[in-house]
DNA sequence: CCGCGCGATGTTTACGTAAACATCTCCTCG
DNA sequence: CGAGGAGATGTTTACGTAAACATCGCGCGG
């Protein structure tokens, strides 16, 4: 009613919208569509909305109209009306693993297929101080929900910072009691790595372990070692790397050097990748003289020389679950507190066979 | 006023707030957080937004409210008010391709960096129809500005559905005279590379191209041959891959069978991987019979057999530089149209070396 | 033939914030 | 000692949307 006096002739965006502070500018409203219809603005609403009760004739007036303008919704008026943003912030540390990444990407295409945006949230330094810090970012963000790729030891003096509406889901991490926690069966796969390469005959399995202070690396490490204890063989030292190849090149070339040493499960794909050239250079052909088995099966696994064996993780399922548990949690249909576990699946290739003494017997027969 | 007599003591979000429609519920407003400390909800938005013009007495009191309530500000409201949201989309294809997520990652650094977030859409097949459904999602998306990580050809059709006042900054096409591009130097990278190859003593280097259709691929093929015959050498016949290490090693198995061939340039490091594979499967050593370059230089380029020698691409000055470029357009301080090349550094490793020709000829010296 | 009811549409209001404007209180200076 | 002004704070309003409520007109049954 006041604005009719002052743009009569119902020309969108003139005049006082040119002169606001924000940086959009000249979008048509449903104020302007509705006048250009020449309809309320709530019949844009609802024409907007897909709901019933518009006649067929008046709708197509008002999307005639909304091409004409190009209106677009507002989404800040619409999350502001609504309370919801529909989107889901993702929480992580770099993009530099291979797990991270997919995990996000899959997140990203469950969301999508959900009707949600998602929003990224990079921690340059994984200390508790910056992921507080991301926290903090994250509050004011517009973000109905959270799923963090991160251990939960980081998390803990993060997640009081969180308003207490925001949703919470986990990946790679424990405390499934305090958070819903979905991730890779970890432990299945690593047990699945030693029961290969015990059943083809090694005596024992050396584990290429990924950094102190990784739950992902822990618990490939402890379920190894369970592993062997379970079959009564003697676990040698654990040897760790950071995940990087070039982490895995210089425990290879240790590695090497232990004569006793013919099997290796080594906890992700990229230090098998350099744990590989470190036994090529030191003479020790895979899989011959030692067998070799990673973790994540990267696409670039069956290219390695020889192609790796390694354990399959089946990120999209596990970007799916985070999505589903999230969205679950968000609607209140039973928050599934506790751990949802995506099994992984071993991929034999090239780079594991029987040990060399058992090879030499067979040869000999 | 109309509040006071309904909720006389001020209790923040009681009643009328539980019975929203949406899924967020008892935040605070600043309305809460006035009442609570005595003050006008103008005052409660200057100590918000860190406006001068408040008494440290008074700054401190509205903080203490806001901390006993757990104040959080509605950033749709927010951005309802200001006009802007202060989030970057990004649009890209699968993560699956190193550069693609490198590029995201710098852009999500940068942006954090700048105080805004990013809001991933990916975009499954990347096929016109497809980009333009995520276009249309994005224009309803809380979203000031867009960078794209993608061909412009698959772009075109989608931009006509792109609000106007939405700025796109885009990487990996060429059309600079339409968009504003940032992108890595392609052709002084390939320049490099087969100059490098050149040096060594090799007669011509043959090419492994990325897939049809890719603009990358297009440009570093472009660039080889154009390397080529500004060196008066004959290019060989182009041999194409799709970027995943499995085609490089397919693309290998034929060209190791090219007695001639002993130096080729593959058109980024996965490829290189395979092929490496190839050759070593055939027989041919690398770099002894045939040296290898690369393009990227990922994280496990070291770590390969040998070592590969590629070209370093600086994702993070290219992510950067997308950023800046999306953010000045929007502030209207001289959009940038035209494309901006970020330069590649080649890293010598041990996958190239001189022909055999030359080595024997040394040897006999 | 009249009123009831239902479907289509219009009007009012509130979501939470922040700009613009209004007011109020001191303090300074002539 | 009073006018002027600067700084602190309060009040009004609008951002664009959508729920809730109001109204209007038309068909159908009593």
């Amino acid at each position: 009613m006041d604005t009719a006096d002052r743009t009569p002739t119902g020309v969108p965006g003139s005049g006082r919208r040119r002169s606001r502070a924000g940086i959009r500018s000249q979008t048509a409203s449903m104020a302007d569509v509705a006048r250009l219809a020449g309809v309320s603005s709530q019949t844009v609403s609802r024409v907007s909305n897909g709901y019933a009760g518009v006649t067929e004739e008046t709708r197509q007036q008002v999307l005639a109209a909304m091409k004409e303008l190009g209106y677009r919704p507002n989404s800040a008026a619409r999350a502001l009306k609504r309370g919801e943003f529909r989107t889901i912030g993702v929480i992580t540390f770099s993009l530099s693993t291979t797990g991270n990444v997919r995990t996000l990407e899959a997140i990203a295409n469950s969301a999508a297929h959900e009707g949600y945006a998602v929003t990224l949230l990079p921690v340059a330094v994984p200390t508790q101080d910056e992921v507080r810090g991301a926290f903090s970012r994250l509050e004011e963000l517009a973000v109905d929900a959270v799923i963090v790729i991160m251990e939960v030891h980081l998390l803990d003096a993060a997640t009081i910072a969180l308003p207490p509406h925001v949703q919470v889901v986990v990946v790679d991490s424990d405390a499934g009691d305090r958070y819903t926690v979905v991730d890779t069966d970890q432990a299945g796969g690593s047990h699945a790595a030693v029961r290969h390469l015990l059943d083809l005959g090694h005596a024992t399995v050396w584990h290429l372990g990924g950094p102190d202070g990784s739950f992902a690396a822990q618990r490939r490490a402890d379920a190894w070692h369970a592993a062997l204890i379970e079959a009564d063989r003697t676990p040698p030292p654990l040897v760790r790397g950071d995940w990087s190849a070039e982490s895995g090149y210089r425990a290879g070339l240790v590695l090497a050097d232990h004569e006793d040493c013919t099997a290796v499960f080594a906890a992700n794909d990229q230090m098998a990748l350099g744990l590989l050239r470190a036994l090529h250079e030191r003479g020790r052909r895979v899989p011959e003289d030692v067998s070799v088995i990673g973790f994540d099966d990267i696409p670039e696994a069956g290219s390695f020389l020889p192609p790796l064996t390694t354990l399959h993780q089946d990120f999209a399922e596990v970007g799916r679950l985070c999505v589903e548990n999230v969205l679950r949690k968000m609607r209140h249909e039973g928050a599934e507190r506790g751990t949802t576990l995506v099994p992984t699946r071993l991929v034999v290739r090239e780079s594991t066979a029987p040990p060399p003494s058992l090879a030499q017997g067979l040869c000999r027969k």
